[in-house]
DNA sequence: CGATCGATTGAGCCCTCTCAAGAGAGGTGG
DNA sequence: CCACCTCTCTTGAGAGGGCTCAATCGATCG
């Protein structure tokens, strides 16, 4: 269990307004492991929850019936399987490394303890719960107002904004992203978006292959994401 | 500024795990309010929390271009407007009450200081917030995968169980909700939902009128809910 | 008793899904 | 290093669920 640089992660909102020595008190319960690509990161049992170092991973939901949504991508520095901070047994969702992984580890069992001893971790996550809550009411109104095409172009502009690698004409996503995982996203289906996506693409919109897409008009495509149902009058 | 009955709040799930005396602390601190039926209830600045003692509220979020969706409705027990917990300046959503409420109002300056002095309200506040996190997902996953008729019916069997009133024979909706209330829930339209609540009530399943739904069937609706898309054959 | 707001219902259309092939890219094993 | 195989993406054709547009009815309130 290698030691974790604190200065790695001082920055991050979990540890806003802590002091370093209980910054220390506190990476000292985690250990860090390595998940490689397309590796699931839990079972269902929510016994530990996560810190995100380096790499991406994809948070889903499941129907009974099988079918997924995908509920976040989560970036280095956030944290995720936070069940029990909100008093879940078992993970809402799976997560599954869509790069090589690295994250911070603690054990479930060492929440109440930490909170008790930093009220400050509580206040945090707070925090950023709250805002995935608004983030998740966002896809809820656009999925209930817009078209596909508006959808999707909002979902790729947050992708870019968030896991964005700069190019010198355009914007990478950082990551392996297929047309399904855009579908489900979006709440459509694969064949949808690869025609939306061909379209784009004949526009010269953007750029894409096998699990990779490249915004190189992202101004454009801010256009069409705010585009209105009925203003789409050429 | 009438003083409030500490009794009658001990129990809820916000002030889990207080002394009397922390909890009369934080009483001293709020004021109470009547708002009429359908009075908005905050402005566009978060000055304020709030926690409805009686009545119900609806919190809705609108679009630039105007259309609205139902986020939640608020029952009695329950925190709203929690912007500053979250980090929020203003409102993400808008508040107003649809029936005669009742509510505890703390200012939003009240708030950090509380909760350095009693950390179990961000602990106790995480839980509600991330609790509502995993609805938002649910509702997503429903959105996705679900037609408009199990939408709706997931929808109605929520409401009856979170607000309903027994009868004889059925559960009745508890405060007074149109057919656009419900497309605004389950994202479609007014239309739709008044077809389907006719076809139902055709079938004796629903009672409903202006405003006032009655389940009079609620176990086969819930069989209606868990259909799948294409196991619908009579 | 009139005005207003919610509910109902019909007709027609269109966006998106479903079903169905097939092609290309990338990885793997011989 | 090549052949094969799998996984992703593409594209066409057709159908249908739900939306839009439009008009009317009914209840509630002032």
């Amino acid at each position: 269990m290698a030691k974790v640089d604190t200065s790695l992660v001082a920055h991050l909102p979990l540890f806003a307004g802590m002091t370093p020595e209980a910054l220390d008190e506190i990476l000292r319960e985690a250990r860090s492991a390595r998940y490689p690509k397309n590796s699931a990161m839990q079972g269902a049992d929510a016994q530990c929850f996560f810190l995100l170092l380096h790499g991406h991973v994809r948070a889903a939901k499941t129907t009974p019936a099988g079918e997924q949504i995908v509920v976040r991508y989560v970036t280095p520095g956030e944290t995720f399987g936070l069940a029990m901070a909100i008093g879940a047994a078992r993970y809402p969702a799976t997560a599954m490394a869509v790069d090589d992984s690295v994250v911070l580890i603690w054990p479930t069992s060492a929440w109440p303890r930490l909170v008790e001893r930093f009220p400050a971790l509580a206040a945090n996550t707070l925090q950023t719960v709250g805002t995935r809550l608004q983030e998740s009411h966002t896809r809820i109104l656009e999925m209930s107002t817009q078209q596909v095409e508006q959808r999707i172009a909002h979902a790729l502009l947050r992708l870019a904004k968030q896991s964005g690698k700069k190019l010198d004409h355009g914007i990478e996503i950082d990551f392996p992203i297929s047309r399904q995982d855009i579908a489900q996203m979006t709440g459509t289906t694969l064949h949808t978006v690869s025609r939306i996506l061909s379209g784009w693409e004949s526009q010269g919109l953007v750029e894409s292959g096998r699990q990779r897409i490249i915004l190189r008009e992202p101004h454009k495509i801010v256009v069409l994401a705010e585009r209105s149902a009925d203003s789409g009058a050429a």
